[in-house]
DNA sequence: CGCCAGGGCCTCA
DNA sequence: TGAGGCCATGGC
């Protein structure tokens, strides 16, 4: 299994996915290797959206994310001061809510060892281990905010790249660290790569490689294990 | 009605 | 270190 050329096949089917922020987006961006470059408010909505997306369908978040940004709370000083419970009835629709609005909070008060500057937060040296020392930032939470905030190579390794690699190669490996490890090992570490290849991958199990797959349907059928034996002869 | 979504924490062996 | 319970809304 060569995952560049995987990543080239899905890149050709679904295209560029534009993946985050919410805020401020480009409406046109011709290719995913020229992506602007994000404003710190952007950065720290990346790092919500991370956040609150965690086990939850994109479109609740996309709508916790437009609330706060109405009341201007793309903010880590005004998350500090906000009461928990306004804050989770901001978030409602996201799920969990009582949950994330803490893990909002631990983030942004986190920050403020850092004068409540992001920049400054992602200039320190194992970034990485001091995300996951944050409560409610586990290893995938602190990849997605190390890709698309930082902007710095991480592969992230969800529940659909799990299942996906699982499918496709026939062997289930659900160590979080081998299965990065192997794209780390087999790709260019590029940001903008694991970028879209992430959100390809995502977009693939909502399409095909669903929990009930479509397999007759897929075009990866031939170079998958399990999508194989759906070929007809 | 059931199932699932761009997981992580805590507890208990 | 691994399995299991818990968190909870909204779309289909």
């Amino acid at each position: 299994m060569n995952p560049k050329k995987l990543f080239k096949e899905l890149y050709s089917v679904y295209g560029l996915q534009n993946w985050w922020p919410v805020t401020g987006k480009e409406k046109t961006i011709p290719e995913y290797k020229k992506r602007t470059k994000l404003t710190e408010k952007q950065k720290l909505e990346i790092c919500f959206g991370a956040i609150l997306t965690q086990n939850t369908s994109w479109k609740n978040v996309e709508k916790a994310i437009i609330e706060l940004n109405k009341e201007n709370l793309i903010n880590a000083e005004k998350i500090v001061l906000i009461k928990k419970q306004k804050l989770a009835e901001l978030i409602k629709s996201v799920g969990y809510f009582n949950q994330k609005a803490v893990y909002l909070k631990e983030f942004c008060k986190h920050l403020e060892k850092f004068n409540y500057s992001l920049n400054s937060f992602f200039a320190v040296f194992d970034l990485r281990k001091e995300l996951l020392s944050v409560k409610g930032i586990g290893k995938e939470t602190a990849d997605s905010i190390l890709l698309y905030s930082v902007q710095k190579p991480f592969f992230v390794v969800d529940a659909y790249t799990k299942r996906i690699m699982e499918r496709i190669t026939g062997k289930e490996e659900n160590d979080y660290d081998k299965l990065q490890g192997f794209f780390h090992s087999r790709l260019e570490h590029d940001a903008l790569l694991f970028n879209e290849f992430h959100a390809l991958f995502v977009e693939h199990a909502k399409n095909f490689c669903r929990k009930k797959p479509l397999c007759s349907n897929c075009f990866l059928k031939k170079q998958c294990f399990h999508g194989k034996q759906f070929i007809l002869k």
